[in-house]
This record gives structure tokens, C-alpha cells and sequence, in this order.
DNA sequence: CATGAATGAGACTTCATTCAT
DNA sequence: AATGAATGAAGTCTCATTCAT
């Protein structure tokens, strides 16, 4: 899903980029996206050359986890449609359970100039894509069958996934558990088909508004 | 607010004092937590050796950026309870207009151990408090008066706060700017009392919940 | 001659400085351009962030050598031209006396791109016209006074003072040091008026034709 | 001339080698001696691990291309022996046209420990004698036929070619050109007999001299 | 023999913080 | 109280060389 362009790996060289990727994977997540290198590599299990002969710095490495990270979210969001019996229920599985797509969300915002360094390889931005349309299909099929408000685009609910990908602050908790499971509730229930619903202001956001490269981020993790 | 126990300072003092937290709160907005302290004083029209004298270390600075954006969320939320007809109306000020709010909340998940670097200081921790003491009299108003449901509590209010604070990845944009108030308002809806309501997760979260030391969080920007 | 342009420099500093491009200057000239700028910080008795202080990168700490090279020589030259009876006399001494001169020509001829690390700094490119400058005078008088054959330019003297500069690939033993005087003693000889003369190829070169930007060098360390 | 001694190769691992010889001599000729052994290698389009299967290090390396140089170098002069009329034409184009001879001398030059370096190995050692035995000779001959002052010996002349090998800094433009062509005719000129000469210094510097291990250089590239 | 992946020492550079002026 | 120079600990990245395939 991102790979395939590789050249051949030998099969010792294959694992350790594996091992680095994945190692790369848990400090990101843990210390932010300027762990240091060192530490990645030898979580890996390797030398920092090893990990620079993969990499050429530290951007192809976020930008080798990101694209790892889609992957995973991709191929999990398409086993939610395929085994859920109705494109809602596929939607809530989407939102619930994809702990890869939400480290891609949280690496997204934040490192700076996150979307530019994404863009600077195809797999990543594939990737990203590909995942927009995958969505988009659960979207339009949830508002076919009844249960998704027909006021709000795929944009929409990108945009809401996206915001709940965000760590709460008080995450690891039991309380910060049940907080984000309170607060998903609440928005799938502004989200359900039925009942009377507020007029939104402007129109629904499908995916070609949030494609497209109008839409550039800002420069700073905090804005980013 | 935060500040009454300061020393004295003398007027060129506090004068620097406050550039360099203006300048920090720029710097860590566009830059984050690790901006380069150098940069932020040369911001500030300030020597290296003048930031340090007024704060101990980079943490002491993020402290202050805090405490003095908390004093200002405070006062903007002080103004919409005074001036708005209704608690309901007052919230919806408070989450759309709040800019020191949300600057807050955004430090507040990026830094790592941001909780514990609060605590460390009377004023932060205070301030903090003072925020979500005020925070929580207008939701007790709020469902008092009937516009808010009430299988909600104050801590439920504020990680929807929280989330609503974050960035969005393409916040510059028209359409960022749309989505971000559709966001709001599908959020709005679903706290908005009246209708038939799901069955939210467990209880709801008050702020002792969220006050509570039990609540740290983990080790890392990402998670924290 | 090089560094008035410098901002004023605390006492402190301006020493460290001064330290740091002397033990510069030593290790460039035992162990070439590449040099650890960690062991030149050492032998200056400074840590390696003072070395970045003063100077951006090893490049500029290479320019800030040259440049005082260049000042050495010149001082030199003029104590020459001042001192000495006649021109050809000044000749003969700043050919053989310029050591700083002949580090410079060594540095230039040792290091890859030099002639376009010394165009970055002002100082640097002025204080090699200064040089040409006054060795132009010299060839003049010279001629003027009919000590230098007057088929030869400044430019052909300037040629024949750059390949003396090398070093001798056996120069520290005494016959090295022989060799070289009788190299020397054997240029000059054909420098000198009088006696017949075998027709030179082409025109005499003067300093025009070497200060143009048309000689630029290649690129390396060997042909450059 | 220099490689007789090698154990017989495959015809591939021979066309390697030679490969991997002219790859490194293009290699440090414009980047130096410390030019990037992986460079050198893919230049001869073979993985580093063939080059270090034929040359045990960077030394190793170094000699044989210093090997090869002088192998050509002999090979030209030996043809400038035969085919001039007189030793003084021998003599005027071997220092007129033995480019290969050049790169020896630059390579001689900018090496540290060039000296030890040809030492370790027999062959380079070896061809350096059979160079200079075979300027020896010329010399001779060319002062017997009356065309080479006398008070000057081998080692003078080699000191002379070394010089003359050297680029100059601006060696790539016409005038640089017509520069070099100059000052080898001036230099030619103080060597041609007749007319009066002055004194020289000392005495006569013979290959003796030359070859003798007092006169190894110092330690570093500039003085070495 | 060739390959090219892995190693790991070491270079360069940055920056938070201290301290002499 | 302010200044800004100095420090030195990290961190990133390179590359000569080794070694498993």
C-alpha cells in the first residue's frame, strides 16, 4: 500500500528497516517527533548508520511512519466495511478502533510543515488519499441507507475524525478513557440521521475541499 | 490574576518581563514548546542572560505563557458570563471566541508534563482551577436554565473545549475556517438539552474528576 | 588591514578570537583544511561552541585564517618595500621572508573551491588585491630602476611567487631548505636585466588579467 | 613496470582493479586524497566490498595509483629519451608534456606521509628510484652535450619539475595557460648553459640526496 | 569473487544555561 | 539589573571498513 515501489530488499536489510520503522513508530508516539535518532536506532536494535542508510534524515523517517501508519489505518478501515453489516456501523468501528490512524493525525499536527514533508513522497500522499476516498465511500453509503444526517460532507467527518484523533490531555487515565468515549458518543449522535437538526452554517465539505492544496496548514506545530 | 505575587519589580523590569512572555507566546504558537530561548529573547529586544534572570528555565517560561493566558481566558469568559443574556449563550461565546483559551489548551497538549509543570507553580495551578471553577458555574447554569443537557458535567464541557482548541490541520483555509464552525455546531447540537438523547458511557465527569491528580499524564508531547 | 570592520569585541572575546585563528592557522598548516575545529578549539583553550561563536563554520574560520595571512603578508611587503635599497632588493626579500605569504598560498592551493570561500568575505578578496596591489608597485619601480627584465609583468611574477610558495615535498630537511634557496636563487636569475633574453611566449601578464573573474579556478584541491 | 609482482588475475577482478585505479586517480586529482572511497567505487561501478578486497585501505589505494602515475610517467619519458634529437629536448618535454607525471607530483604533495605512504610498498618505491635514475640520466647527457649548466644536479631539476607540477591557481583560463608556458620558459632559461650565472647557493643537489629517508617529510598535507 | 548492508567512531553544529563584565 | 560571551552536553549525520550473503 505504500511499498510496493521499493526496490527489492535483501531479506536481513527488509527486517531491519522494519524493526527502525517500528521502533520509530513508539518514540514518535511517546517523546514527539524530534526523538532522538540514537535512541530510535537502538530500540531497533541497529547502529544510527543503519538507520541513516534507510533514511537519509529525520524526515524520510516521520515520513516512512506516516506512511506505515496509513497503511495500517487504511487496511483496518477496510476490514470495517467488509465484515460490518451497515456503512454506519463501519463508520463507528472506523472512529473507535484505529489507534494507527490516530498516531498518523497526531504526527500530522504535531510536527511542523508536517503536510509539506509529506507531499515530498508519493507513498505518503497516496496514502492520504486513499484514505479520503475510502471514507467517502462509508460516508455516502451510511446517508443511503438512513442512518448519517445528509446536511454534513465526507469533509465533515474528516475533520471530526480528526479531532478526536487528538490526544486528550488526561488520555491514559480511566477517567480520560471514559472522557473520550463520552465525547465520541456525543458526536455520533450530532452525526445520526433522524430528529431535528440545527441548519449548519455554509455547505457540506466533500473530500475535493479538503484535497485539494488550498487548503496548505499553517507554519508551526501548534498551528500545524 | 496570577500575578499579584510577583515582587516588585522595577518599571524597565517588568517592562522585559512582560516582552519576553509576549514574545515566548508567539514563539511557542508558531514554533512550539521548543522554540529556541535565544530567539525568543532576541523577539523580545532582550539579552539571553535577561530572560534567564526573570525565569529559572525554559519550564518557568512556559508557566508564565500560561498562567498569563489563562488570566486572559478568564477575563474573556468573566465578560461573556456578565455580558451574555443566558449561560447557554455565554458558553457558546466562550468556546468561539476564546483565542487565549485555545492558545492554552494547545500548550497544554503539546508540552510533556504539562499538568506537572503547572502544578509546580502556585499561579499556574490556580489559574487553572480559577478557569474551570468559572467554567463550571455556567454549566450548572446552563442546565439550571434548561439549555443544557444534563447527563453532562463541567469535566465532559471542557475535553470538548479541549478538542474544539486544537488546530485543524487546514485551519487557513475558507474551508478550514467552515469546517471548524460546522464542527462547533454539530458539537453544540449534541450538548444543546431537549430531544431524545442515546444513553451517554458511564457518568458524568465533573471537575473534581478532571482536577485530580490521578489524571496525569503520560510521558511524551504526543500523549500528554 | 582586514578586521577593522569587525564590531568592537568585548576584551575577552576579541583575545579568544585571536587565539582561536592562530591555532587555526597552526593546525591548517600541519594537518590541512580539514582539521578537527575541535582540536583547534582545544589548542586555542576554548570550548568548541566559542569556535561557533566567532565563526559560522569551518569555511569562515578558512576565510578568517586567510584573511590574517593576507594582512601579515602585506605588512611584511610594505616593511619591505620601505626598508630595502631598491625594488629588486624588496623583491628578493618578500619572496623569501613571506612566510605568512606562503601559508596563504598553500591554504588557497589546498583547499577545494577556495578562491569561492574567499569571494564570500569582503575582507578576504580585498586583501588579495591589496597584495596584488602592491607587488604591482614593486615590479614597476623594479622596472623603473632596470633591476627586472621588462618582459615580464607583475601578473608573471606573481605566478612564479604562488609556485615558490609551495612546499617542497622534502622541505624540512636541510636539503630541502637548500633546495628551495637554489629554486629561488635560480628564478631570480632569470628575473633579472640584462644579458640576453630568448623571446617569451605571448605578452607580459599584469595584474588585470590574474584579479579578473575569468581565472577562476577548478574545482579541487589538486587543480585548484 | 610496477605490477609485475601481482599475483595473476581473473580477467574480471583484473578489469576491476584497473577500474577501481582510474576511478580513484579521476577522484583525487579533482576531490583530493580523501576523496570518498564509496564515490571512487561506484565511479568504477563496483560495491565498495570489491575495492577493499583489492586495495586493503585508502593507502593501499594511494600507492597504486601513485604506481600506475609513475609507470606512465617513465613511459612517456622513456619515449622522450628515444625519440628527441638532444638530452636538453628530452629534457624540455618531459617537463613540457608528462601530464601523468604531474599528477604524480600533485599526488606527492597533498598527501601526508607520502613519503612513508610509496615506501610501504616495493613497487612504489621502486618506480620513484626508476624515475628519477632515468632524469639522472638526461641530465648527464645534457650536460656533457653542453646544453644544461653544470652547476646544477638531478635533484635541482626534479625540485624544478615538482614546482612546475603544481597547478596554478588559476590554471583552467587561456591566461593561466600562457602563465604556466611563461614561467617554464624562464625557468628553462636560468637552466640552459652559457651566458654568465650567478653563484648559486651550496652545492649541486644530486639523487642521492633525494632518495635518502633524512629527507621524509613532516607530518601533515600542507608541509608533506 | 562480488555484493552491499551494517557498523561505529567521530565530525560538525546547536542551544540551554551560566557567569564575568 | 542587563549584557552577551563562554560553556559543554547532546544530537545529527558521514564514511572508512568489515562481514554475512
Amino acid at each position: 500500500m505504500g511499498d510496493e515501489q521499493l526496490p527489492r530488499l535483501r531479506a536481513d536489510a527488509r527486517r531491519n528497516r522494519d524493526r527502525i520503522v517500528a521502533a520509530a513508530k513508539t518514540w514518535f508516539a511517546t517523546h514527539g517527533p524530534e526523538a532522538p535518532t540514537e535512541e530510535i536506532a537502538r530500540s531497533a536494535g541497529v547502529a544510527p548508520g543503519t538507520l541513516y542508510r534507510h533514511f537519509a534524515d529525520r524526515e524520510a523517517l516521520i515520513r516512512a511512519v506516516a506512511v506505515d501508519n496509513f497503511d495500517h489505518a487504511i487496511a483496518e478501515a477496510n476490514a470495517a466495511v467488509t465484515e460490518e453489516a451497515s456503512a454506519w456501523d463501519a463508520l463507528v468501528r472506523i472512529l473507535r478502533q484505529s489507534q494507527e490512524l490516530r498516531l498518523s493525525f497526531r504526527l500530522l499536527t504535531a510536527y511542523p510543515h508536517m503536510h509539506a514533508v509529506l507531499k515530498k513522497e508519493r507513498n505518503a500522499d497516496q496514502a492520504r488519499r486513499h484514505m479520503v476516498d475510502l471514507l467517502d465511500r462509508v460516508v455516502r453509503r451510511a446517508q443511503a441507507e438512513g442512518t448519517l444526517r445528509t446536511d454534513v460532507g465526507t469533509g465533515d467527518v474528516a475533520v471530526m475524525f480528526a479531532l478526536l484523533a487528538h490526544p486528550l490531555a488526561v488520555e491514559q487515565s480511566a477517567t480520560a478513557q471514559l472522557a473520550s468515549e463520552r465525547c465520541m458518543a456525543l458526536l455520533l449522535e450530532s452525526l445520526r440521521a433522524g430528529g431535528d437538526h440545527d441548519r449548519l452554517p455554509g455547505q457540506a465539505i466533500w473530500p475535493d475541499q479538503i484535497t485539494d492544496d488550498a487548503t496548505a496548514p499553517p507554519d508551526g506545530p501548534l498551528d500545524g
